[in-house]
DNA sequence: GCCCCTAGAATGAACATTCGATCTAAAGAT
DNA sequence: ATCTTTAGATCGAATGTTCATTCTAGGGGC
């Protein structure tokens, strides 16, 4: 599962810096929770120096927010050469894959935060959102054309479920035996697409 | 589904006072984002009698989680009597009503709050993470006696998995469409106990 | 000499929490 | 009946801290 390389790679520009320093401090302590001074000590500069590059710590969040979102993005662009058979392996493949990101509690937290933030600001809101809408159409328009489904659009939006679902789940239950659930997961991708 | 009453009737005790003035403040601003000043005022009482009722603010935040705890152990437990197809029949019933639920965005957001707030707050991932266990077993107990089902728990976690994911999507997708999602979501239920 | 870049102290607002004062009301005393 | 005592409920101002943000003063390239 694709994301945005700001957050694993070292970082190449000033802004870059600050970003992977804010979203480290984000997922450890929240939007709210993180202060600039931590944020400033992360990214081995001043706090004051921070405001040359970005506005405010708003446009900080609506930044890595668009970034996280651009990774998903990404993501799925990769499925749209596929066709019948190629496409579903793809599909079932992402399951595992997915799961075994989930590990990686990062974005997990990170998509958390994003969710909760966008539930009471606008700006973050529209970004999730708008994004979403592309996503879903594009997704459907591609596995329209490479499946012949015809509802698509619902599919699709089942799919996601499944998805943002498993999540949740490697929050809520730690112990998770992703090496079992994932057959029965993909029975429901096959199951929905097929 | 139920949710703990709580949040809906009138307050009974002054610490359900606080407790229902908390809960709307923690969705509004985030747990770390409301300020007891906003709290009280929404309680009508002043910042400092609030003390006399909570040690401190986390306090609150730990009681409103156990309380949210509580209401989905109470609404697992609605299934305890069900045999065969009424335990079908409930669980498909289950979607239309957990679709529409996640309307309420008050419950969606404090979820994702808790959520957020479980992977950096170790009291509160306890509460969470012990619940949820409690949840899974008990309700692969009833599917099992129920309906004969072999890996209960692996169904369980997948069942979980997907009405987890609801709330999100009713989140990431605002317009989504519930009528027609509800059928699809209701075929994977019966794909995953059937 | 001039101009960007930078650090870090300064600022004032907001924060969680504490505390002494005041209010309420019921029990006890006369 | 009335006054006194007392204990808990309630308040709101004070505390010290931390916050996001701004300012100032200097350092290095031209």
């Amino acid at each position: 599962m694709g994301h945005s390389r700001l957050m694993k790679e070292a970082p190449q520009t000033r802004q870059d810096q600050i970003l992977q320093a804010a979203a480290k401090c984000f997922v450890e302590d929240g939007f709210h929770g993180a202060g600039m001074a931590r944020i400033a000590k992360t990214a081995q500069m001043s706090p004051g120096h921070i405001y040359h590059y970005f506005e405010s710590k708003e446009a900080i969040i609506a930044e890595i927010v668009r970034r996280e979102e651009d990774g998903a993005r990404e993501f799925l662009s990769s499925f749209d050469g596929l066709d019948g058979e190629a496409m579903i392996s793809a599909l079932v493949d992402c399951v595992s894959e997915g799961i075994a990101n989930s590990t990686d509690s990062f974005h997990s937290v990170l998509m958390l935060e994003i969710l909760a933030e966008a539930m009471r600001n606008d700006g973050i809101a529209h970004i999730v959102c708008e994004t979403d809408r592309q996503l879903r159409e594009e997704f459907a328009r591609v596995l329209e054309r490479s499946l012949g489904i015809e509802d698509a659009l619902l599919r699709v939006e089942a799919l996601f479920t499944v998805f943002s679902g498993l999540a949740i789940r490697s929050i809520r239950n730690p112990q998770l035996d992703r090496e079992a659930l994932t057959p029965l997961v993909q029975s429901i991708i096959r199951h929905l697409i097929g």
